[in-house]
DNA sequence: CGAGCTTTTGACTCTCCTCAAGTTCAGTGG
DNA sequence: CCACTGAACTTGAGGAGAGTCAAAAGCTCG
């Protein structure tokens, strides 16, 4: 298990990163300030404050308090639910606009850590929910989110109860490799290329796998021909109407919707 | 398969209920409309009818057109989805007073299928959306109640990705026992009685098990005295902190948070 | 009473997990 | 420059848990 410690964690906290006017942000048109109008920005800007985490390091631990809610800048971070015995389930991916923290709610539910280093852009909750009562835009910005985060989370009770490793694999690989198309504005038809952003291990609780599972499958997918793999992290996918078809989706209809 | 067609959803869909005042609703302060006032709850009066389902017939069918929404009054319905080869998982156990449908959205995403005979109170998309933007009590309680959906969602992710076919059976029951102490205001000391409202075929569905596996584990765990089985449906838990044990949850966790 | 279900139980199979080595690669220090 | 170290990853052998196929037992309803 790679634990951090929780002093270096807080020690990342410190290191704040400068500030940034929201009107040059990358989320700017993503994230829960994307409907704002220019004075509500100027308002969040205000309660505003960046944070920095290294690779590793925990962003929050599940049942602390939660003092702030915020959205991913740059970086990933994933959200685990760990057992007592240790078997862990990655809950979430958090990507770059993405919101961390529940308001309305005091303590964390789940460990978040940062897998690459990243960016955070923190609001103090108490503040952040006094707004959202008075600026509807990021209450319904925030649904929306919710919203699709609920289907993504649907989407993903399919991959976990019944498909096998074999199209597990696929199903993340796809998932990665079209987000990082959409990202990097690139089409769908030609080959893709991307770098995995996370180790066999977390692609392991990811799926509800062994990281040796998760290895020999990708082993197999790439003896197969589905895949081509550079070093352990560097994929391209020559064909992704075969990667859809390998992970059980209609190969069409992924594409279209 | 249990394919009920559609013919017969079309014909339920017309037998129509009689309507109801909101004040006397059960769903009242649970419901989407839950924090409504007595003003904006006359402006949704206005907008609502009532649909009668039975039992097995389909209520939404993926990839429909979604005119309306709601929630459900009484009865339970079950959110599923399937692949092209026809194995299928449940995203979702619609129980009353929860919310069906996405404002935004005009297709369905999943079938929705009633498992009772069930009442839902609904409300054309169109004029619902509208009404969204102008009461944001009701946009305020739709948020919250999906941020809980997609607790529960997160949590059964565990569930599928980490447990086994024993610790699954035991926390599907724990999960249906606990709602229904809530339901029916019982603590959770005593041993607990209730029917499973579920096949055991929706009950593989649900945790990502075969039909075949859902039985022997009910048959294991009531060899071992966890449950008391009469009948198929009939479950008595003698002790709840044993059946968390078997779900592989912290047994004081569960019941404090 | 028999038809058609849901459910149970058994026997066998197979996928994925466990345990155990071994490989690759980046970083460190002699 | 090269051995050493520690991650991250790969590969193999064997085993356990859940799936598949098949048959039979309970219930419900006409």
């Amino acid at each position: 298990m790679t634990q951090i410690n929780r002093g270096n964690a807080m020690l990342n906290e410190r290191s704040l990163a400068v500030s940034q006017d929201c009107g040059d942000c990358p989320i700017r048109h993503r994230a829960v300030c994307a409907r704002c109008e220019s004075d509500e920005l100027q308002a969040l800007e205000e309660i505003k404050y960046y944070r920095k985490y290294e690779a590793g390091s925990h962003v929050i631990w599940s049942g602390d308090r939660m003092d702030f809610v915020g959205s991913v800048v740059s970086g990933i971070a994933t959200l685990t639910q760990t057992m007592e015995d240790g078997r862990t389930q990655m809950v979430g991916l958090l990507l770059p606009s993405d919101f961390v923290g529940r308001p309305g709610r005091t303590t964390a539910s789940y460990d978040v850590t940062a897998t690459t280093d990243m960016v955070m852009c923190c609001f103090r909750r108490a503040p952040f929910e006094q707004m959202m009562t008075r600026t509807p835009h990021i209450a319904q910005r925030l649904l929306e989110m919710t919203l699709d985060e609920l289907d993504a989370a649907r989407e993903w009770m399919l991959v976990l109860g019944r498909k096998t490793a074999r199209e597990k694999i696929a199903s993340l690989l796809s998932i990665i490799a079209r987000r990082d198309a959409t990202l990097n504005l690139r089409g769908t038809d030609g080959p893709l290329v991307f770098d995995l952003p996370l180790t066999r291990e977390a692609m392991a609780d990811y799926l509800g796998l062994t990281l040796e599972t998760v290895s020999r499958q990708i082993s197999a997918l790439k003896r197969d021909g589905v895949i081509v793999l550079e070093g352990k992290r560097h994929v391209t996918i020559p064909d992704m109407g075969r990667l859809m078809e390998e992970a059980g989706d209609d190969a069409d209809g992924g594409l279209l919707v």
